[in-house]
DNA sequence: CCTTCATACATAGGTTGTCTACATATAGGG
DNA sequence: CCCTATATGTAGACAACCTATGTATGAAGG
């Protein structure tokens, strides 16, 4: 996958997997290999640094936790995350509709 | 349409309107604002050099002509750009099926 | 004539998000 | 004791896209 693909993609992907639980950054690299089948390997440079300013804009939230030895801080989507979820998904919608339709460009029958 | 989800589509998008027939850059960008229905308004500052960059690889191919006066740089695709093309849409396909997933993650019922 | 707009190309510099590489630390197995 | 998995984090490189600006021609209008 290429990474450059991924700009602008990240902050949708990370509200995704939080929707249903919240999550730390290690669960949350997992969750996005397993949903993706593999495809999707997002290096610790990349999560750690968007969950920040995912936070800092206000679309999570993080507390730290103490699991076995091991600090752990999880994530969870704000009230304004949520929201910007429903954004993030009806932004796909259109951009790959955008995108199909020139890629596509069946218009071999123009007349 | 954000700018930075366009990353990485620049490509396809451009390769994709010289399918059909030459173009030159002003033609271009007129091309996708109509194939787009209007979404795509990319500006100059991005499309030229991104010809520039395509034909510096070996995808596109071009020529200088003067039209009513007014001098054009007329780019067409190689046959190594008409294979990368096909990458390109396949990547597109994976690309789509996989970010897609992940921001559906139906996942409600599990077990 | 002169201004303005559409056509047409081009580049310098800024912005920003992703990646590479590295640093740190604990738990557990061999 | 060492290695791996778990877990978080930063510094700096990189690359692509954008903004702003500059040049030049032709056509239309006043």
């Amino acid at each position: 996958m290429n990474p450059d693909a991924l700009r602008g993609h990240m902050d949708a992907l990370l509200l995704s997997v939080l929707e249903r639980e919240p999550l730390h950054g290690y669960a949350i690299i997992e969750a996005l290999q397993e949903r993706s089948g593999g495809a999707l390997n997002v290096p610790t440079g990349t999560v750690y640094p968007a969950l920040r300013r995912l936070e800092r804009i206000g679309y999570l939230s993080s507390e730290w936790a103490t699991v076995g030895g091991r600090k752990r801080r999880t994530y969870r989507l704000t009230d304004s995350g949520r929201k910007q979820l429903e954004g993030e998904r009806s932004a796909w919608r259109q951009f790959t509709t955008v995108i199909g339709g020139v890629l596509r460009a069946d218009t071999t029958g123009t007349t």
